[in-house]
DNA sequence: TGTACATCAGTGAACGCGCGTTCACTGATGTAC
DNA sequence: TGTACATCAGTGAACGCGCGTTCACTGATGTAC
Protein backbone atom coordinates (compact mmCIF):
# COMPACT_ATOMS: atom_id res chain seq x y z
CA UNK A 1 0.00 0.00 0.00
CA UNK A 2 0.98 3.23 0.50
CA UNK A 3 2.86 4.34 -2.79
CA UNK A 4 3.19 7.24 -3.95
CA UNK A 5 5.18 9.81 -1.87
CA UNK A 6 2.36 12.53 -0.99
CA UNK A 7 -0.14 9.98 0.24
CA UNK A 8 -3.61 9.59 -1.10
CA UNK A 9 -5.51 7.89 1.75
CA UNK A 10 -6.16 11.54 2.88
CA UNK A 11 -10.40 11.13 2.53
CA UNK A 12 -12.37 8.10 2.31
CA UNK A 13 -14.28 6.81 -0.95
CA UNK A 14 -17.24 4.62 -0.88
CA UNK A 15 -19.72 4.50 1.62
CA UNK A 16 -20.50 8.35 2.14
CA UNK A 17 -19.20 8.68 -1.52
CA UNK A 18 -16.25 11.13 -1.28
CA UNK A 19 -14.03 10.55 -4.15
CA UNK A 20 -10.78 11.17 -2.41
CA UNK A 21 -7.11 10.42 -3.65
CA UNK A 22 -8.28 12.09 -6.83
CA UNK A 23 -5.06 12.95 -8.72
CA UNK A 24 -4.62 10.15 -11.79
CA UNK A 25 -6.10 6.98 -12.63
CA UNK A 26 -7.80 5.98 -9.57
CA UNK A 27 -4.62 6.31 -7.14
CA UNK A 28 -5.50 3.55 -4.38
CA UNK A 29 -7.76 1.33 -6.36
CA UNK A 30 -6.30 -1.72 -4.54
CA UNK A 31 -7.69 -0.39 -1.30
CA UNK A 32 -10.92 0.66 -2.78
CA UNK A 33 -11.40 -2.98 -3.63
CA UNK A 34 -10.96 -4.44 -0.57
CA UNK A 35 -13.25 -1.93 0.91
CA UNK A 36 -15.76 -2.21 -2.07
CA UNK A 37 -15.20 -6.23 -1.26
CA UNK A 38 -15.93 -5.69 2.75
CA UNK A 39 -19.31 -3.76 2.15
CA UNK A 40 -20.43 -6.55 -0.15
CA UNK A 41 -19.70 -9.37 1.61
CA UNK A 42 -20.37 -7.15 4.48
CA UNK A 43 -24.01 -6.82 2.98
CA UNK A 44 -25.01 -9.93 1.05
CA UNK A 45 -22.79 -12.38 2.20
CA UNK A 46 -19.21 -13.79 1.19
CA UNK A 47 -21.33 -15.51 -2.02
CA UNK A 48 -22.51 -12.12 -3.30
CA UNK A 49 -19.45 -10.14 -4.32
CA UNK A 50 -18.77 -10.51 -7.74
CA UNK A 51 -15.68 -9.12 -9.18
CA UNK A 52 -17.49 -6.70 -11.29
CA UNK A 53 -19.45 -5.21 -9.29
CA UNK A 54 -16.47 -4.50 -6.72
CA UNK A 55 -15.14 -2.49 -9.67
CA UNK A 56 -18.10 -0.78 -10.32
CA UNK A 57 -18.45 0.16 -6.56
CA UNK A 58 -14.48 1.50 -6.87
CA UNK A 59 -15.74 3.18 -9.92
CA UNK A 60 -13.60 1.70 -12.46
CA UNK A 61 -13.83 -0.68 -15.62
CA UNK A 62 -14.64 -4.04 -14.63
CA UNK A 63 -11.20 -5.06 -16.23
CA UNK A 64 -9.11 -2.62 -14.12
CA UNK A 65 -9.23 -5.26 -10.71
CA UNK A 66 -7.26 -7.31 -12.78
CA UNK A 67 -4.21 -4.92 -12.54
CA UNK A 68 -4.37 -5.87 -8.84
CA UNK A 69 -5.27 -9.48 -8.05
CA UNK A 70 -5.61 -12.01 -10.25
CA UNK A 71 -8.93 -13.24 -9.72
CA UNK A 72 -11.65 -13.06 -6.94
CA UNK A 73 -10.03 -15.72 -4.97
CA UNK A 74 -7.32 -13.79 -4.95
CA UNK A 75 -8.76 -10.56 -3.62
CA UNK A 76 -11.30 -12.90 -1.11
CA UNK A 77 -7.83 -14.49 0.03
CA UNK A 78 -6.47 -10.55 0.60
CA UNK A 79 -9.50 -9.60 2.37
CA UNK A 80 -9.00 -12.95 4.81
CA UNK A 81 -5.61 -11.83 5.45
CA UNK A 82 -6.68 -8.42 6.28
CA UNK A 83 -9.15 -9.55 8.26
CA UNK A 84 -6.33 -11.63 10.84
CA UNK A 85 -4.44 -9.02 11.03
CA UNK A 86 -6.28 -6.65 12.38
CA UNK A 87 -8.20 -9.47 14.29
CA UNK A 88 -4.66 -10.39 15.57
CA UNK A 89 -4.36 -6.55 17.04
CA UNK A 90 -8.10 -6.51 18.27
CA UNK A 91 -7.29 -9.54 20.53
CA UNK A 92 -3.80 -8.94 21.76
CA UNK A 93 -5.25 -5.52 22.55
CA UNK A 94 -8.27 -6.56 24.78
CA UNK A 95 -5.44 -9.40 26.54
CA UNK A 96 -3.32 -6.77 27.25
CA UNK A 97 -0.71 -8.59 28.12
CA UNK A 98 -2.80 -10.33 30.73
CA UNK A 99 -3.53 -7.33 32.54
CA UNK A 100 -4.55 -7.34 35.56
CA UNK A 101 -4.79 -10.52 35.71
CA UNK A 102 -5.12 -14.24 33.25
CA UNK A 103 -8.42 -14.54 34.29
CA UNK A 104 -10.21 -11.25 33.74
CA UNK A 105 -8.55 -10.69 30.46
CA UNK A 106 -9.45 -13.79 28.95
CA UNK A 107 -13.19 -12.90 29.95
CA UNK A 108 -11.89 -9.33 27.81
CA UNK A 109 -10.89 -11.41 25.12
CA UNK A 110 -13.98 -13.54 24.94
CA UNK A 111 -15.87 -10.32 24.18
CA UNK A 112 -13.17 -8.81 21.67
CA UNK A 113 -13.79 -12.34 19.63
CA UNK A 114 -17.62 -11.81 19.79
CA UNK A 115 -17.17 -8.24 18.93
CA UNK A 116 -15.00 -8.39 15.84
CA UNK A 117 -16.86 -11.15 14.85
CA UNK A 118 -20.14 -8.47 15.14
CA UNK A 119 -18.68 -5.51 13.90
CA UNK A 120 -16.74 -6.93 11.53
CA UNK A 121 -18.83 -9.48 9.71
CA UNK A 122 -17.59 -9.12 6.29
CA UNK A 123 -13.81 -9.71 7.45
CA UNK A 124 -15.04 -13.07 10.27
CA UNK A 125 -16.90 -14.28 6.81
CA UNK A 126 -14.13 -13.94 4.48
CA UNK A 127 -11.15 -15.65 7.25
CA UNK A 128 -13.70 -18.24 8.55
CA UNK A 129 -16.77 -18.86 6.40
CA UNK A 130 -15.90 -17.80 2.85
CA UNK A 131 -14.29 -20.98 1.89
CA UNK A 132 -10.90 -19.90 1.56
CA UNK A 133 -8.25 -22.38 1.87
CA UNK A 134 -5.59 -21.14 4.43
CA UNK A 135 -2.53 -22.15 2.49
CA UNK A 136 -4.14 -20.88 -0.85
CA UNK A 137 -1.44 -17.99 1.10
CA UNK A 138 1.63 -18.64 2.72
CA UNK A 139 1.21 -15.17 4.26
CA UNK A 140 -2.77 -15.83 5.04
CA UNK A 141 -1.76 -18.87 7.01
CA UNK A 142 0.86 -16.89 8.74
CA UNK A 143 -1.67 -13.91 9.56
CA UNK A 144 -4.07 -16.97 10.73
CA UNK A 145 -1.45 -18.72 12.97
CA UNK A 146 -0.34 -15.22 14.39
CA UNK A 147 -4.24 -14.38 15.37
CA UNK A 148 -4.55 -17.75 16.93
CA UNK A 149 -1.22 -17.39 18.89
CA UNK A 150 -2.70 -14.74 20.97
CA UNK A 151 -5.47 -17.40 21.90
CA UNK A 152 -2.88 -19.87 22.65
CA UNK A 153 -0.39 -17.52 24.80
CA UNK A 154 -3.58 -16.40 26.90
CA UNK A 155 -4.14 -20.05 27.27
CA UNK A 156 -0.57 -20.21 28.74
CA UNK A 157 -0.64 -17.69 30.99
CA UNK A 158 -3.87 -19.37 32.30
CA UNK A 159 -2.72 -22.64 32.74
CA UNK A 160 0.37 -21.24 34.66
CA UNK A 161 -1.39 -20.13 37.20
CA UNK A 162 -1.99 -23.91 38.32
CA UNK A 163 0.05 -26.17 40.00
CA UNK A 164 2.84 -27.52 37.75
CA UNK A 165 1.41 -31.11 38.58
CA UNK A 166 -1.72 -30.64 36.94
CA UNK A 167 -1.47 -28.15 33.89
CA UNK A 168 -4.05 -29.29 31.07
CA UNK A 169 -2.62 -28.77 27.04
CA UNK A 170 -2.67 -25.01 26.98
CA UNK A 171 -2.78 -25.70 23.19
CA UNK A 172 -6.28 -27.73 23.31
CA UNK A 173 -7.33 -25.24 26.16
CA UNK A 174 -7.23 -22.65 23.38
CA UNK A 175 -8.81 -25.27 20.69
CA UNK A 176 -11.67 -25.38 23.06
CA UNK A 177 -12.10 -21.86 23.91
CA UNK A 178 -11.93 -21.07 20.25
CA UNK A 179 -14.33 -23.10 19.00
CA UNK A 180 -16.74 -22.06 21.58
CA UNK A 181 -16.38 -18.82 20.73
CA UNK A 182 -16.66 -19.43 17.15
CA UNK A 183 -19.73 -21.42 17.85
CA UNK A 184 -21.84 -19.02 19.77
CA UNK A 185 -20.60 -16.03 17.10
CA UNK A 186 -21.46 -18.08 14.04
CA UNK A 187 -24.94 -19.34 15.58
CA UNK A 188 -25.91 -16.42 17.32
CA UNK A 189 -23.45 -13.87 17.01
CA UNK A 190 -24.77 -12.08 14.01
CA UNK A 191 -27.18 -9.65 13.47
CA UNK A 192 -29.81 -11.15 10.88
CA UNK A 193 -28.30 -14.57 10.13
CA UNK A 194 -29.65 -17.76 11.23
CA UNK A 195 -31.12 -15.85 13.95
CA UNK A 196 -31.88 -17.98 16.94
CA UNK A 197 -33.23 -16.66 19.19
CA UNK A 198 -31.27 -16.78 22.90
CA UNK A 199 -32.41 -16.07 26.71
CA UNK A 200 -29.46 -14.38 26.70
CA UNK A 201 -26.54 -11.92 25.00
CA UNK A 202 -23.88 -14.19 23.10
CA UNK A 203 -21.07 -12.14 25.43
CA UNK A 204 -23.23 -13.90 28.36
CA UNK A 205 -23.53 -17.44 27.41
CA UNK A 206 -19.93 -17.05 25.98
CA UNK A 207 -18.30 -15.83 29.71
CA UNK A 208 -20.94 -18.39 31.59
CA UNK A 209 -19.24 -21.29 29.21
CA UNK A 210 -15.96 -19.99 30.05
CA UNK A 211 -16.35 -19.87 33.14
CA UNK A 212 -17.84 -23.24 33.80
CA UNK A 213 -14.73 -24.30 31.45
CA UNK A 214 -11.93 -22.83 33.14
CA UNK A 215 -13.50 -24.17 36.54
CA UNK A 216 -13.29 -27.75 35.13
CA UNK A 217 -10.08 -27.06 34.71
CA UNK A 218 -9.72 -26.34 38.32
CA UNK A 219 -8.79 -22.61 37.70
CA UNK A 220 -10.49 -20.36 40.01
CA UNK A 221 -11.12 -17.38 37.99
CA UNK A 222 -12.25 -14.15 39.49
CA UNK A 223 -14.11 -13.55 37.23
CA UNK A 224 -14.52 -10.18 35.78
CA UNK A 225 -13.35 -7.44 38.44
CA UNK B 1 -34.84 -35.74 -24.43
CA UNK B 2 -36.49 -39.24 -23.47
CA UNK B 3 -39.65 -38.85 -23.37
CA UNK B 4 -41.17 -41.42 -25.02
CA UNK B 5 -43.41 -43.92 -22.50
CA UNK B 6 -41.21 -46.92 -21.54
CA UNK B 7 -37.79 -46.43 -20.82
CA UNK B 8 -37.20 -43.47 -18.41
CA UNK B 9 -35.97 -44.54 -15.62
CA UNK B 10 -34.38 -48.04 -16.50
CA UNK B 11 -31.08 -46.60 -15.76
CA UNK B 12 -30.72 -44.53 -12.77
CA UNK B 13 -29.84 -41.70 -12.20
CA UNK B 14 -28.14 -39.16 -9.93
CA UNK B 15 -25.83 -40.70 -6.97
CA UNK B 16 -26.62 -44.11 -6.21
CA UNK B 17 -29.69 -44.19 -8.69
CA UNK B 18 -32.59 -45.86 -8.69
CA UNK B 19 -35.72 -43.87 -9.18
CA UNK B 20 -38.56 -45.32 -7.28
CA UNK B 21 -41.91 -44.12 -8.68
CA UNK B 22 -40.92 -44.44 -12.56
CA UNK B 23 -44.30 -44.38 -14.87
CA UNK B 24 -45.20 -41.38 -15.94
CA UNK B 25 -43.14 -37.62 -16.75
CA UNK B 26 -40.57 -37.96 -14.44
CA UNK B 27 -42.11 -39.68 -11.20
CA UNK B 28 -40.47 -38.24 -8.75
CA UNK B 29 -38.72 -34.70 -9.37
CA UNK B 30 -39.02 -33.47 -6.01
CA UNK B 31 -37.33 -36.12 -4.11
CA UNK B 32 -34.83 -36.10 -7.21
CA UNK B 33 -33.97 -32.40 -7.39
CA UNK B 34 -33.61 -32.64 -2.89
CA UNK B 35 -30.68 -35.17 -4.12
CA UNK B 36 -29.26 -33.36 -6.38
CA UNK B 37 -29.37 -30.17 -4.39
CA UNK B 38 -27.13 -32.66 -1.48
CA UNK B 39 -25.10 -33.90 -4.38
CA UNK B 40 -23.95 -30.23 -5.61
CA UNK B 41 -24.02 -28.73 -2.04
CA UNK B 42 -21.71 -31.65 -0.98
CA UNK B 43 -18.93 -30.75 -4.00
CA UNK B 44 -19.47 -27.16 -4.27
CA UNK B 45 -20.86 -25.58 -1.04
CA UNK B 46 -24.29 -24.08 -0.72
CA UNK B 47 -23.03 -21.13 -2.84
CA UNK B 48 -22.40 -23.43 -5.69
CA UNK B 49 -25.49 -24.97 -6.42
CA UNK B 50 -28.16 -23.55 -9.18
CA UNK B 51 -31.46 -24.09 -9.74
CA UNK B 52 -30.40 -24.69 -13.62
CA UNK B 53 -27.91 -27.39 -12.50
CA UNK B 54 -30.03 -29.34 -9.97
CA UNK B 55 -32.82 -29.50 -13.04
CA UNK B 56 -30.01 -30.89 -15.32
CA UNK B 57 -28.88 -33.36 -12.64
CA UNK B 58 -32.19 -34.85 -12.25
CA UNK B 59 -32.09 -35.03 -16.12
CA UNK B 60 -35.61 -32.67 -16.62
CA UNK B 61 -35.62 -29.39 -18.09
CA UNK B 62 -34.39 -25.86 -17.07
CA UNK B 63 -38.46 -24.89 -16.07
CA UNK B 64 -39.42 -28.48 -14.51
CA UNK B 65 -38.42 -27.48 -11.23
CA UNK B 66 -40.63 -24.58 -10.60
CA UNK B 67 -43.66 -27.47 -10.64
CA UNK B 68 -42.05 -27.82 -7.29
CA UNK B 69 -40.23 -25.29 -5.70
CA UNK B 70 -40.86 -21.38 -5.52
CA UNK B 71 -37.28 -21.13 -6.44
CA UNK B 72 -33.97 -22.00 -5.52
CA UNK B 73 -34.15 -20.87 -1.57
CA UNK B 74 -37.30 -22.96 -1.33
CA UNK B 75 -35.59 -26.04 -2.24
CA UNK B 76 -32.79 -24.92 0.11
CA UNK B 77 -35.26 -24.82 2.60
CA UNK B 78 -36.68 -27.81 2.27
CA UNK B 79 -33.14 -29.18 1.91
CA UNK B 80 -32.18 -27.97 5.76
CA UNK B 81 -35.55 -28.87 7.00
CA UNK B 82 -35.40 -32.26 5.85
CA UNK B 83 -31.92 -32.04 7.02
CA UNK B 84 -33.06 -31.26 10.96
CA UNK B 85 -35.28 -33.89 10.86
CA UNK B 86 -32.00 -36.45 10.09
CA UNK B 87 -30.19 -34.66 12.42
CA UNK B 88 -32.97 -35.41 14.85
CA UNK B 89 -32.87 -38.74 14.61
CA UNK B 90 -29.67 -39.50 14.52
CA UNK B 91 -29.05 -37.55 17.67
CA UNK B 92 -31.93 -39.12 19.47
CA UNK B 93 -30.95 -42.00 18.18
CA UNK B 94 -27.22 -41.40 19.61
CA UNK B 95 -28.32 -40.38 22.88
CA UNK B 96 -30.49 -43.62 23.55
CA UNK B 97 -32.65 -41.95 26.51
CA UNK B 98 -29.24 -42.05 28.71
CA UNK B 99 -28.59 -45.03 28.77
CA UNK B 100 -26.54 -46.49 30.16
CA UNK B 101 -25.73 -43.17 31.62
CA UNK B 102 -25.84 -39.56 30.93
CA UNK B 103 -22.33 -38.94 31.10
CA UNK B 104 -21.88 -41.88 28.52
CA UNK B 105 -25.17 -40.83 26.27
CA UNK B 106 -23.48 -37.22 25.96
CA UNK B 107 -20.18 -38.54 25.05
CA UNK B 108 -22.19 -40.34 22.27
CA UNK B 109 -24.06 -37.31 21.09
CA UNK B 110 -20.90 -35.18 20.98
CA UNK B 111 -19.85 -38.10 18.62
CA UNK B 112 -22.78 -38.20 16.55
CA UNK B 113 -23.02 -35.15 15.59
CA UNK B 114 -19.61 -34.46 14.72
CA UNK B 115 -20.14 -37.50 12.61
CA UNK B 116 -23.09 -36.17 10.99
CA UNK B 117 -21.35 -32.89 10.19
CA UNK B 118 -18.88 -34.90 8.29
CA UNK B 119 -20.89 -37.26 6.57
CA UNK B 120 -23.64 -35.08 5.52
CA UNK B 121 -21.94 -32.17 4.65
CA UNK B 122 -24.65 -30.77 2.71
CA UNK B 123 -27.58 -31.18 5.22
CA UNK B 124 -25.24 -29.58 7.65
CA UNK B 125 -24.45 -26.21 5.31
CA UNK B 126 -28.10 -26.23 4.18
CA UNK B 127 -28.98 -26.24 7.88
CA UNK B 128 -26.40 -23.80 9.43
CA UNK B 129 -24.01 -22.37 6.73
CA UNK B 130 -26.43 -21.36 3.69
CA UNK B 131 -28.02 -18.32 5.43
CA UNK B 132 -31.60 -19.94 5.15
CA UNK B 133 -33.12 -17.97 7.63
CA UNK B 134 -34.84 -20.35 10.11
CA UNK B 135 -38.05 -17.81 9.83
CA UNK B 136 -38.65 -18.84 6.13
CA UNK B 137 -40.73 -21.21 7.05
CA UNK B 138 -42.56 -22.79 10.03
CA UNK B 139 -41.71 -26.15 9.67
CA UNK B 140 -38.46 -25.30 9.32
CA UNK B 141 -37.93 -23.49 12.33
CA UNK B 142 -39.82 -26.49 14.43
CA UNK B 143 -37.71 -29.36 12.95
CA UNK B 144 -34.90 -27.18 14.12
CA UNK B 145 -36.33 -26.45 17.14
CA UNK B 146 -37.06 -30.54 17.94
CA UNK B 147 -33.53 -31.27 16.84
CA UNK B 148 -31.98 -29.01 19.27
CA UNK B 149 -34.50 -30.73 21.66
CA UNK B 150 -32.71 -33.47 21.81
CA UNK B 151 -29.72 -31.48 23.40
CA UNK B 152 -31.63 -30.11 25.72
CA UNK B 153 -33.15 -33.12 26.96
CA UNK B 154 -29.95 -34.29 27.41
CA UNK B 155 -28.75 -31.36 29.39
CA UNK B 156 -31.30 -31.56 31.46
CA UNK B 157 -30.83 -35.16 32.23
CA UNK B 158 -27.23 -34.47 33.03
CA UNK B 159 -28.05 -31.60 35.29
CA UNK B 160 -30.62 -34.25 37.04
CA UNK B 161 -27.86 -35.95 38.67
CA UNK B 162 -26.75 -32.96 40.31
CA UNK B 163 -28.23 -31.59 43.76
CA UNK B 164 -31.17 -29.67 43.70
CA UNK B 165 -29.57 -26.91 44.68
CA UNK B 166 -26.87 -26.74 42.37
CA UNK B 167 -28.32 -27.22 39.02
CA UNK B 168 -27.06 -24.77 36.26
CA UNK B 169 -29.67 -23.83 33.47
CA UNK B 170 -30.11 -26.86 31.50
CA UNK B 171 -30.76 -24.67 28.28
CA UNK B 172 -27.55 -22.94 28.76
CA UNK B 173 -25.58 -25.70 29.06
CA UNK B 174 -27.33 -27.02 26.21
CA UNK B 175 -26.17 -23.98 24.58
CA UNK B 176 -22.70 -24.48 25.36
CA UNK B 177 -22.80 -28.08 23.92
CA UNK B 178 -24.08 -26.91 20.95
CA UNK B 179 -21.91 -24.14 20.44
CA UNK B 180 -18.46 -25.98 20.93
CA UNK B 181 -20.29 -28.85 18.71
CA UNK B 182 -20.46 -26.67 15.97
CA UNK B 183 -17.42 -24.65 16.43
CA UNK B 184 -15.29 -27.81 16.34
CA UNK B 185 -17.32 -28.99 13.23
CA UNK B 186 -17.18 -25.84 11.70
CA UNK B 187 -13.59 -24.95 11.96
CA UNK B 188 -11.94 -28.63 11.67
CA UNK B 189 -14.57 -31.04 11.22
CA UNK B 190 -14.81 -31.43 7.78
CA UNK B 191 -12.75 -32.27 4.85
CA UNK B 192 -11.32 -30.19 2.97
CA UNK B 193 -12.46 -26.73 3.69
CA UNK B 194 -10.70 -24.66 6.54
CA UNK B 195 -8.41 -27.12 6.61
CA UNK B 196 -6.39 -26.11 9.97
CA UNK B 197 -4.08 -28.86 11.48
CA UNK B 198 -5.07 -30.25 14.62
CA UNK B 199 -2.75 -32.44 17.04
CA UNK B 200 -5.85 -34.22 17.51
CA UNK B 201 -9.35 -34.98 16.22
CA UNK B 202 -12.13 -33.66 16.17
CA UNK B 203 -13.93 -35.54 18.42
CA UNK B 204 -10.89 -35.97 20.61
CA UNK B 205 -10.55 -32.41 21.03
CA UNK B 206 -14.85 -32.35 21.39
CA UNK B 207 -14.71 -34.91 24.08
CA UNK B 208 -12.26 -33.55 26.18
CA UNK B 209 -13.67 -29.85 26.16
CA UNK B 210 -17.52 -31.47 27.50
CA UNK B 211 -15.66 -33.38 30.22
CA UNK B 212 -14.14 -30.14 31.65
CA UNK B 213 -17.08 -28.27 30.82
CA UNK B 214 -18.88 -31.16 32.72
CA UNK B 215 -16.67 -31.36 35.43
CA UNK B 216 -16.61 -27.82 35.92
CA UNK B 217 -20.78 -27.80 36.31
CA UNK B 218 -19.78 -30.63 39.14
CA UNK B 219 -20.81 -33.62 37.36
CA UNK B 220 -18.51 -36.19 38.14
CA UNK B 221 -18.95 -38.18 34.50
CA UNK B 222 -17.88 -41.50 34.43
CA UNK B 223 -15.94 -40.82 31.08
CA UNK B 224 -16.14 -43.36 28.17
CA UNK B 225 -17.15 -46.86 29.29
C1' DT C 1 15.42 22.91 -15.52
C1' DG C 2 13.45 20.73 -19.57
C1' DT C 3 12.55 16.94 -22.74
C1' DA C 4 11.98 12.18 -24.41
C1' DC C 5 10.71 7.99 -23.18
C1' DA C 6 9.47 3.74 -20.61
C1' DT C 7 6.15 2.22 -17.50
C1' DC C 8 1.90 0.97 -16.12
C1' DA C 9 -2.94 1.81 -14.24
C1' DG C 10 -7.24 2.11 -16.07
C1' DT C 11 -10.45 2.17 -20.50
C1' DG C 12 -14.19 0.53 -23.13
C1' DA C 13 -15.76 -2.60 -26.23
C1' DA C 14 -16.44 -7.15 -26.98
C1' DC C 15 -17.15 -12.22 -26.24
C1' DG C 16 -19.19 -16.49 -24.52
C1' DC C 17 -21.55 -18.40 -20.75
C1' DG C 18 -24.89 -19.98 -17.57
C1' DC C 19 -28.43 -18.54 -14.81
C1' DG C 20 -33.31 -17.39 -13.57
C1' DT C 21 -37.65 -17.00 -15.34
C1' DT C 22 -41.70 -16.81 -18.62
C1' DC C 23 -44.70 -18.86 -21.85
C1' DA C 24 -47.81 -21.49 -24.62
C1' DC C 25 -47.58 -26.12 -25.31
C1' DT C 26 -48.08 -31.37 -24.90
C1' DG C 27 -48.63 -35.69 -23.31
C1' DA C 28 -49.66 -38.80 -19.41
C1' DT C 29 -52.73 -39.54 -15.68
C1' DG C 30 -56.91 -40.14 -12.98
C1' DT C 31 -61.73 -40.04 -12.86
C1' DA C 32 -66.78 -39.01 -13.59
C1' DC C 33 -70.19 -40.94 -15.94
C1' DT D 1 -66.12 -51.64 -19.25
C1' DG D 2 -65.33 -47.70 -22.11
C1' DT D 3 -65.11 -42.80 -23.22
C1' DA D 4 -64.61 -37.79 -22.55
C1' DC D 5 -62.54 -34.61 -20.01
C1' DA D 6 -60.04 -32.05 -16.36
C1' DT D 7 -55.71 -31.95 -14.27
C1' DC D 8 -51.12 -31.26 -14.07
C1' DA D 9 -46.05 -32.49 -14.64
C1' DG D 10 -42.69 -31.61 -17.76
C1' DT D 11 -41.19 -29.40 -22.51
C1' DG D 12 -38.43 -26.44 -25.23
C1' DA D 13 -37.71 -22.16 -26.91
C1' DA D 14 -36.91 -17.71 -25.71
C1' DC D 15 -35.56 -13.49 -23.08
C1' DG D 16 -32.70 -10.33 -20.46
C1' DC D 17 -29.04 -10.14 -17.31
C1' DG D 18 -24.67 -9.90 -15.11
C1' DC D 19 -20.50 -12.10 -14.72
C1' DG D 20 -15.63 -13.27 -15.89
C1' DT D 21 -12.22 -12.42 -19.01
C1' DT D 22 -9.58 -10.69 -23.20
C1' DC D 23 -7.73 -7.12 -25.93
C1' DA D 24 -5.60 -3.25 -28.09
C1' DC D 25 -5.67 1.17 -26.47
C1' DT D 26 -4.70 5.67 -23.90
C1' DG D 27 -3.31 8.83 -20.83
C1' DA D 28 -0.85 9.98 -16.50
C1' DT D 29 3.36 9.21 -14.09
C1' DG D 30 8.23 8.92 -12.95
C1' DT D 31 12.77 9.31 -14.50
C1' DA D 32 17.19 9.31 -17.26
C1' DC D 33 19.71 12.48 -19.34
Amino acid sequence: MSWSKSDRDGTDREGAGRDGPRGYHHGNLKEALIRAALELIAQKGPAGFTFAEAARWAGVSPAAPYRHFRDRDELMADVARRGFEVFEQTLARAWDSGRPNPGVAMDRLGKAYLAFARSEPAYYSAMFEAGVPPDTNPELRAAGDRAFAVLRHAAEALTATLPAGSRPPALMMALHIWSMAHGIAALFGRGDNARRSLPMTPEELLEAGMLVYLQGLGLRTAGPG
